[in-house]
DNA sequence: AAGCAATTCAACCGCGGTCCG
DNA sequence: TCGGACCGCGGTTGAATTGCT
């Protein structure tokens, strides 16, 4: 029958979003919240289709997202939840909620998967291929894969419980709340910290982008470096700006973009790095994703609690298989 | 310093699933 | 039940950047 086209080809604007846009597309996403992204080119003006606005919020502008280098943690993680789930990136990122599923996606395909088989090279003989921890195997008997599942799993539980338990206090927990305390903010959920936080996070992008406009620095976030390249465009381009109160403040110079973010949106401190992820745990942005148990809500942190019950449970549940999937739906259970 | 190759990662594309009239 | 509209996901692309010669 044949899907129209997601949006026009003509008149829709391709390539790096430039801070203006982004400004603008996080104005509207505090004041109306993420979802129903059709309408968002619309009533922003903004000439991107709705599903580059979408991609453009969960992969860079919504709050709570680390970007950089990934820790040990965070990659034992990632390899561990691969060859439990595929390239099921959404899943698996939502285990790392600092994370994007386009981040892992990317870490995985540009490093990740080189250096298992250079592992796996190095391993040559014994037997078991990288693939073959793979749980969609298709030739393979349902007891072979439910043994073979069960393997991952433990395999999984293992590298979790190095990842959580050695020194808790090290990168996954200094990133996360206890438990207890992710699940009693989750429910809660203030929306007005949710969207101040987004605004948090783009502000602290602007004014990095501020302290280092003309080049493209390394050792900047690399999320930064579209902006780096564009900034000097949006220098060059002031005065177009939509809000036209960045530009009213300024003398002719510098324009304090982050200022005019803080006066915008009312909020400050930019620096506080380190809080980012207790603060991104209150939030919920999307807040439909719980929509399969495959999806717990990323932002919620849920996952993690889920995961350290599930782990720190096993001493009570010897014996007895444990499953993480029914772990989730129990949890869900209860969450709703 | 210049040219080329390799790498990175933001963004796009197209498909499948879900919702709704 | 059907079909259109929308959303989310995974794969892929290509511009920007880095590293090497």
């Amino acid at each position: 029958m044949g899907r129209p086209p997601c949006c026009d080809k003509e008149g829709v604007k391709k390539g790096p979003w430039t801070p203006e846009e982004d400004i603008i597309l996080v104005s509207y996403i505090q004041e109306h919240g993420p979802g129903n992204w059709r309408a968002v080119p619309t009533n922003t003006g903004l000439l991107r289709c709705s599903k580059s606005c979408r991609l453009r919020w969960t992969n860079y502008l919504r709050p709570g997202i680390k970007r950089g280098n990934f820790t040990d943690n965070e990659e034992k993680m990632i390899i561990h939840l691969q060859a439990l789930l595929g390239n099921r990136w959404a899943a698996i990122a939502s285990y790392l909620p600092q994370r994007t599923d386009n981040d892992i996606k990317n870490y995985w395909n540009t490093y990740l998967k080189k250096k298992l088989t250079k592992i796996q090279a190095g391993l040559e003989g014994s037997s078991q291929s990288r693939e073959g921890f793979s749980s969609s195997q298709p030739s393979m008997s349902r007891g072979q894969w439910e043994r073979r599942l069960q393997t991952d799993i433990r395999m999984a539980k293992q590298a979790l419980s190095e990842a959580l338990s050695p020194e808790k206090s090290t990168s996954l927990t200094e990133q996360k709340p206890s438990s207890s305390e992710t699940l009693s903010t989750t429910k809660q959920v203030p929306q007005s910290s949710t969207y101040a936080s987004s605004t948090e996070n783009i502000s602290r992008l602007l004014k990095s982008w501020m302290r280092n406009p003309p080049k493209r620095a390394k050792t900047a976030p690399s999320s930064l470096s579209h902006l780096g390249t564009t900034g000097a465009d949006y220098t060059s381009s002031e005065g177009t700006t939509p809000l036209s109160t960045t530009s009213a403040n300024n003398n002719g110079n510098n324009i304090d973009l982050s200022e005019a973010f803080e006066s915008l949106f009312g909020f400050e401190s930019f620096e506080s790095s380190n809080s980012d992820f207790s603060q991104s745990n209150n939030m919920s942005p999307e807040g439909s994703l719980f929509q399969d148990e495959s999806k717990p809500d990323p932002n919620a942190q849920l996952p993690f609690s889920l995961l350290e019950k599930w782990l720190f449970d096993e001493s009570g549940t010897q014996g007895k298989e444990v499953v993480l999937s029914d772990l989730i739906l129990d949890e869900n259970a209860n969450f709703f």
